[in-house]
DNA sequence: GACATATAATAATCCTAACTTACTATATGG
DNA sequence: CCATATAGTAAGTTAGGATTATTATATGTC
């Protein structure tokens, strides 16, 4: 591994993973799931039930047009509405319908597979270690 | 961090990573640089003169197809020929042209350069350990 | 040698998940 | 009251992948 070596980098290696955990995902999912996005931010809803629209693009640090686009799709499966919010008439709070309770649970079966599968080759240290640099990586870049 | 909690969780994370990289990268890239993808294709390309389109696919782990496209990019820039291979009538030898040194050069640059920002809150160990780490998950998922 | 099968490249089309720019409606602070 | 800020959205774009089907050429088998 020269200092060279630009291609078998930590950068290309997590674009590689990122692509293989969506082949992964697409392959179990059925066809009544969701895409990743639509299930992270189903996930997020579920904890923040009566999350407005820009707080929830703001946790997923996306742009709200991104954030309009994800819940017309969640809306058009029927597992969200948005509902007035008495206190702004300019915002929209999202609310889980009943269908979304099965949606939920199926795919947080996928994704705590998916996670179990591709770390099943670490220790519990390593694991750990792992979530700690990912999270160092991360916070790392928010700031550059 | 409980053992139910998805979101906070070595997948989703690496997404993030994944999405923070491309927009530092496309930050720094100047108008004239190439895309990610692109920079990936043509660095493999300049390590391995005479390639194959079908082998260059294969390295990159894309379908044909996808390579095609990007090829197409490389070739509308300049920066690449594709030359028919004299042992094989069906395929094309892909050659650096003489323009492509300057963006190689240019592109390296810009990729170390996020690499070290992105990793400069983790020691030497660590570093070794997170490519190790990264490279046994990547491993792992190409068996799923 | 003929023919079935495999392989290299590509045309056409689609998908996910992001982005930017510009607009409308409503809130809010001087 | 008005200037400015904020919430949501319409329209259009981009990157990077995918699938399916087609053409040209190789190759193995009988």
């Amino acid at each position: 591994m020269s200092a060279d070596n630009h291609l078998n980098s930590p950068g290309f290696l997590i674009t590689d993973i990122h692509r293989q955990m969506r082949r992964v995902y697409a392959h179990r999912a059925e066809e009544s799931d969701l895409t990743p996005a639509q299930a992270k931010a189903l996930l997020i809803i579920a904890k923040r039930q009566g999350v407005k629209q820009k707080e929830l693009a703001d946790i997923l640090e996306i742009q709200p047009m991104t954030m309009v686009k994800q819940l017309d799709q969640l809306a058009e499966q029927g597992l969200i509405i948005r509902v007035p919010d008495p206190n702004d008439r300019r915002a929209h709070l999202i609310h889980l319908t009943e269908d979304a309770g099965p949606y939920i649970k199926r795919v947080k079966k996928i994704i705590n597979t998916l996670h179990k599968d591709m770390l099943q080759d670490l220790d519990e240290h390593e694991s750990e270690q792992f979530f700690r640099l990912l999270n160092q990586i991360r916070d790392r870049l928010l700031t550059l």
